[in-house]
DNA sequence: CTTATTTCGGATAAATTTATCCTATTTATA
DNA sequence: TATAAATAGGATAAATTTATCCGAAATAAG
């Protein structure tokens, strides 16, 4: 469904979300104990995540990762798994034809499209902050 | 969403009902061709079909690939996706934990849950029969 | 200014998926 | 029985994704 690389990025996101909500920064190194991931693969989506806005860094002694408290609240889950994987999961065709398009529909387009809207809803739906307090509050779990 | 390899069987079944209605066996080109996949990969997506009893094959002069006019109803997407990709896109954490666990959920687990029932739902509702007849009354297409 | 710390980013390597090639085996027909 | 046609399947190669490594650049503190 998501990439490697996008379920990297999705959990490192919620991490530091958590962390930010109580002021502190974090290194690739926590991130990856903490979700379990290969450390400079990680690095390297975060670095995505830089880019797209999703997280901030800070350089340099005591620097690390943190988003804005405010905004925890306003960043979507489909921001990051548009970052990191594209925009195909919410347009691509679920056969492998060219273009998804109504004109020229694949076998499962009808059948795909909804589920694919679906998922793009619930993507858009969901923000980071909900997701940061459920781990927050030990409902939800980011390794094992 | 699927893998390559799934995409090409996926259509690669559909063809081949399409050509059982009219009695017809086919070969791996002609089915590369009207897929526009690789042939030699498509064959060997072909063995897994026929081993996991989607399509049967027929060895020597005049054989190739066939599916019993009489089971092209009641064989569903589902069985062609868990044939070639597996189960995990029906069972499979969203975000990679090695299970997902109503007991140890990840962030996302309720909400992915939902679209991936629903999916599920649709493979297995969805016959190869709906999927020939729309081929081959042209409402639907196969390639580019 | 120097040093220690930390992200950035390019190069490389490993693993997996996708794709190709070639030979063996099977089968219908002449 | 010989021949041609077709799938089966192993070995290999290419492409992509995943993962690692290392030096450059930035920054806080002494
Ligand atoms: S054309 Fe395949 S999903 Fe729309
Ligand atoms: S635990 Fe992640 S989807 Fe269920």
């Amino acid at each position: 469904m998501f990439s490697k690389a996008c379920e990297y990025g999705i959990k490192a996101a919620i991490f530091i979300a958590t962390k930010s909500y109580e002021g502190e920064r974090v290194s690739p190194k926590e991130i990856a104990q903490e979700i379990d991931s290969p450390q400079a693969f990680t690095a390297k989506i975060l670095q995505a995540l830089v880019k797209n806005d999703v997280v901030s860094s800070v350089k340099g002694a005591y620097g690390g990762f943190e988003i804005d408290k405010s905004q925890i609240s306003s960043i979507k889950l489909s921001q990051i798994v548009n970052a990191i994987d594209g925009d195909s999961i919410y347009n691509g065709c679920g056969l492998g034809l060219h273009t998804c398009d109504e004109a020229h529909p694949c076998p499962v387009h009808d059948k795909f499209k909804a589920i694919r809207n679906d998922l793009k809803l619930m993507l858009e739906n969901t923000s980071l902050e909900e997701l940061a307090l459920n781990i927050k509050s030990g409902v939800s779990f980011l390794k094992v």
